[in-house]
RNA sequence: GCCCAGGUGGCGAAAUUGGCAGACGCACCAGACUUAGGAUCUGGCACCGUGAGGUAUGGAGGUUCAAGUCCUCUCCUGGGCACCA
């Protein structure tokens, strides 16, 4: 036989569409593993990203399959979002049969022949009524727990896409789609209350200590819990009280003003109060400023109004009242919308001051230090209070604890934690996404599309509702026109659809329960299957994603529908797949397809490829050369191994007493070598496990190449080894050890079903050693010793070696150092 | 500014608890077999040095019999967040 990938691999592709290979069992879930790759956006295009991350899902799937797991390893869709309904506007096919075509396009002919072990009984679409139905019941369940709520904000408003867009979409001030600047509009929009669990979100993030560390991280600093105080500052003339926040309580007493963001409530009782049609042209303008330009512009800017308030402790207070300023570098939903201005310690309140020549007070002096008199620039650290009435001469830390204490007994304050997250604005204005299940009525007001109602389908969008170059639901008269379930009254339909975050925030638990049709998913089942032992997709996912994903299995934890806290135990961040040091991209046109690659070197090599020499988390240069390798390495190995298969298949595999077989040094070899593949898989050490494959195949290559003249058991000893580096090394290499498998061992069974070889182990330690003798440190002889040797035995040996004797003539030896089995040292003088 | 991850041959990288630095592969060099080689096989390959030997894991110190690994300081690269009080 001579190797031919297509052949080879075409073969065990027609054996699996026909079984029922890669059926995983959900009821027996004694012994399980989930492994799950993040589930693509059916682009129509796969690309490397998809072949790296399905490829290490696969390879742990299969490995844990035959340590003998119950294994999980679904595919889905996410199927929902912009793309398809900017292909309907521009090409005038249905989002819902582009979406189809697609996926069949996907499923087909680029994620097949890979050789990936997914359970296709398990698959599901979030963009099909048999799951968003259960979207809009998780969004009815918010709605129940009083976590769902409509409010008209500021939303992030996109110009291009014209809708608006999550925190998360924001990316420096700019859409992440199309990096137009994002406006700030004044709209009614759905939102899950996710601050409500954002104490938990950070609590639990120490529970997560089998995820990237950077994924972490990036929670971390998204979620960014503040711990500071509340402080009231009083507006005698309007009978309002202004709260800041701040977490730097210690520097009360050097406020030199107050300053609230453009959005904030008191903005407009102060213009009725004092009518300004400079104020209310700075507010406008303000608001209608882009976050870029909010940002982009480093020049403070602000206004001062005619309202003052009073220090919340006048008597020790060098201002015992302050102007109230606005300033577009308070941030409207941060803390309280509102800060007190110390611009002795703060750089961006002493920009402030500057600008507008307010009054800078010292309040702070570094440890050690004595007052400069005026401040040159903000000392922003903890130091010793000064100024500061009956808190002078504490330190920071002290101050922050007592100055708010006696706030709060005076009722001027609180301690109080902020963090950054905001609640998760859920509602998009876009067609082709899952319809929010509510329904409004003059009489009746807002009302959920009762349980029994559900799902609430999406309409056809038919080539004539394109016509304008819009598609949304508002154009659908026999959508939004409908009964009020509670009066039964003409009302009309929610138009906005759901953001595609949610429907992919519980897909995981999906797989689990696909074909359930009165829940969600069933928990018995779900408790026993989560958390997915294994996730792989990457960082960028890491905010977004996996932040809904937690909050939304927390939130049914609270509901009862689940019993655990974390969804994913093990987070496995998998780097870019990139060309000639750049992103791939049809601009730059170093695009690798992953099916021309698979036509012209196989779905092994590429497996074999895309897992080598770069550790999986980090980025990845694509080389042609190496691939290739790849292919000839596999070639070699099928080649070699039939030829000498073939001179034996009258001989059955057979252990046999493995201590009279000729090769002693395969034993070693070979079973030293699957212990450590073995531990690699386990450590998810990928690259390392595929050199381990290639060192395992330079042992048993070279044995087999020679083997002549044999007994028939030695031959039924090699025979039976051979299958054990075939099941052993068909984890990475699936096809090739598949077919060597059923061609000569009369396999009949899908390798997936195997089971990893037994490994002896009184063949992984040798009778002698090597091990290094230094002198002072520096490696000077090699010397064979007894695995058992005594300390005195190995010295001996160590003293008595040539290299040894002439390095050590002539001078003093001081000491003399042995640790077993692994190094002698020896310390001399002149 | 804050947070995270890194810095080891020409390249991608290996290196249990500190214990032979450079596994495995790419590229390269030499040879064999070939009409041919972008096929295959054999050997070589950190750097300096003819050699003995010396020097090497971003840099500087430290701990230790022994440091890529631990500690202190520092430089550089990549990424994330960011007027978040």
């Amino acid at each position: 036989m001579n190797y031919d990938h297509r052949e080879v691999e075409g073969k065990i592709l027609a054996g699996q569409k026909k079984g029922h290979d890669f059926f995983c069992d959900v009821n027996n879930s004694q012994k399980k593993f989930y492994s799950l790759g993040m589930f693509p956006y059916p682009s129509g295009n796969a690309h490397m990203g998809h072949v790296l991350v399905y490829t290490l899902s696969d390879i742990k799937a299969r490995f844990k399959k035959l340590k003998g797991h119950e294994v999980l390893h679904p595919m889905g869709w996410d199927a929902f979002g912009l793309p398809a309904e900017n292909a309907a506007i521009k090409h005038k096919v249905r989002p819902d049969s582009w979406t189809v075509s697609n996926i069949a396009k996907m499923k087909n002919e680029q994620l097949s022949g890979e050789g990936w072990s997914f359970d296709w009984d398990k698959e599901l679409n979030t963009s099909s009524p048999e799951y968003y139905r259960w979207t809009q019941w998780l969004f009815l369940e918010m709605l129940k727990a009083n976590m769902a709520y409509k409010k008209a904000g500021y939303v992030n408003w996109c110009p291009v896409d014209q809708t608006v867009l999550a925190n998360e979409q924001v990316i420096n001030g700019c859409c992440y789609r199309d990096g137009a600047a994002v406006e700030k509009r004044l709209m009614d929009q759905w939102f899950f209350k996710i601050t409500a669990y954002a104490p938990k979100l950070w609590d639990d993030l120490d529970k997560l200590t089998h995820w990237a560390t950077e994924a972490v991280a990036v929670q971390r600093n998204w979620i960014n819990k503040n711990i500071g105080s509340n402080i009231d500052f009083k507006v005698k003339e309007l009978d309002e009280t202004i709260r800041v926040f701040t977490t730097r309580a210690d520097t009360l007493f050097g406020v030199c003003a107050v300053v609230i963001a453009p959005e904030h409530p008191l903005v407009q009782k102060i213009l009725a109060k004092h009518p300004s049609p400079e104020i209310k042209s700075y507010v406008e303008t303000a608001l209608k400023k882009s976050q870029v330009e909010r940002m982009q512009s480093k020049e403070k800017t602000g206004i001062k109004t005619a309202v003052k308030c009073q220090h919340p402790f006048p008597e020790f207070a060098t201002a015992k009242e302050v102007n109230v300023w606005i300033g577009d570098y308070v941030i409207g939903d941060y803390g309280t919308g509102a800060v007190m201005c110390v611009p002795g310690h703060d750089t961006r309140d002493f920009e402030f001051a500057q600008k507008f020549n307010l009054p800078v007070y010292e309040v702070i002096l570094p440890k050690n230090h004595t007052s400069q008199g005026s401040l040159k620039e903000p000392f922003t650290e903890l130091g010793t209070l000064v100024n500061s009435g009956p808190y002078s001469n504490l330190s920071s830390q002290q101050a922050i604890e007592k100055i708010t204490h006696d706030l709060v007994a005076r009722g001027h304050g609180e301690a109080t934690t902020t963090f950054q997250l905001r609640d998760w604005s859920v509602g998009r204005q876009r067609f082709w996404g899952c319809p929010i299940p509510i329904i409004y009525c003059d009489k009746c007001g807002t009302v959920p599309v009762p349980e029994k109602d559900l799902p609430v389908v999406l309409p056809i969008a038919r080539d004539s509702d394109m016509e304008d170059g819009i598609l949304n639901l508002r154009q659908f008269k026999d959508f939004i026109n409908t009964k009020c379930p509670t009066c039964h009254g003409p009302a009309k339909r929610e138009t906005d659809t759901l953001d595609t975050f949610l429907c992919s925030s519980w897909y995981a638990f999906r797989f689990i329960d696909n074909k359930n049709a009165q829940k969600p998913f069933d928990s018995a089942r779900v408790n026993k299957w989560m958390p997915v032992d294994f996730y792989v997709g990457g960082i960028e996912h890491a905010a977004q994603h996996m932040i809904y994903f937690r909050f939304i299995t927390k939130f049914l934890k609270d509901r009862g529908y689940v019993n655990f806290d974390e969804p994913v135990d093990y987070f496995f961040c998998n780097g870019m797949v990139g060309k000639d040091g750049a992103k791939m991209s049809k601009s730059k046109g170093n695009i690798v397809v992953p099916t021309e690659i698979i036509e012209n070197y196989g779905g092994d090599a590429l497996r074999f490829y895309i897992l080598s020499d770069t550790p999986a988390e980090l980025d990845r240069d694509w080389d042609d050369k190496g691939i290739k390798a790849k292919q000839e390495f596999i070639k070699k190995n099928f080649n070699n191994l039939s030829a000498y298969l073939s001179t034996v298949t009258n001989i059955k595999p057979n252990r046999g007493d493995l201590s009279k077989f000729k090769y002693q040094e395969l034993l070693f070899d070979l079973f030293g070598g699957l212990a450590q593949l073995e531990e690699q898989l386990e450590k998810n050490l990928f690259n390392n496990a595929v050199a381990k494959v290639h060192e395992l195949s330079n042992s048993l290559l070279r044995i087999v190449n020679t083997a002549k003249d044999l007994a028939d058991s030695d031959h039924a000893t090699l025979k039976s080894l051979i299958e054990d580096y075939l099941v052993s090394i068909g984890v990475l290499l699936p096809f090739t050890a598949e077919a060597l498998l059923k061609e000569y061992f009369g396999e009949t069974r899908c390798l997936y079903k195997s089971t990893w070889p037994i490994i002896e182990k009184q063949y992984l330690v040798r009778d002698t050693i090597n091990i290094a003798v230094q002198i002072n440190g520096k490696k000077r002889a090699l010397i064979e010793i007894k695995k058992n040797a005594s300390e005195t035995e190995a010295l001996t040996v160590a003293m008595n070696d040539a290299d040894v004797q002439r390095n050590i003539e002539g001078k003093t030896v001081i000491k003399k150092i042995y640790v077993p089995g692994k190094i002698v040292n020896i310390v001399i003088k002149d």
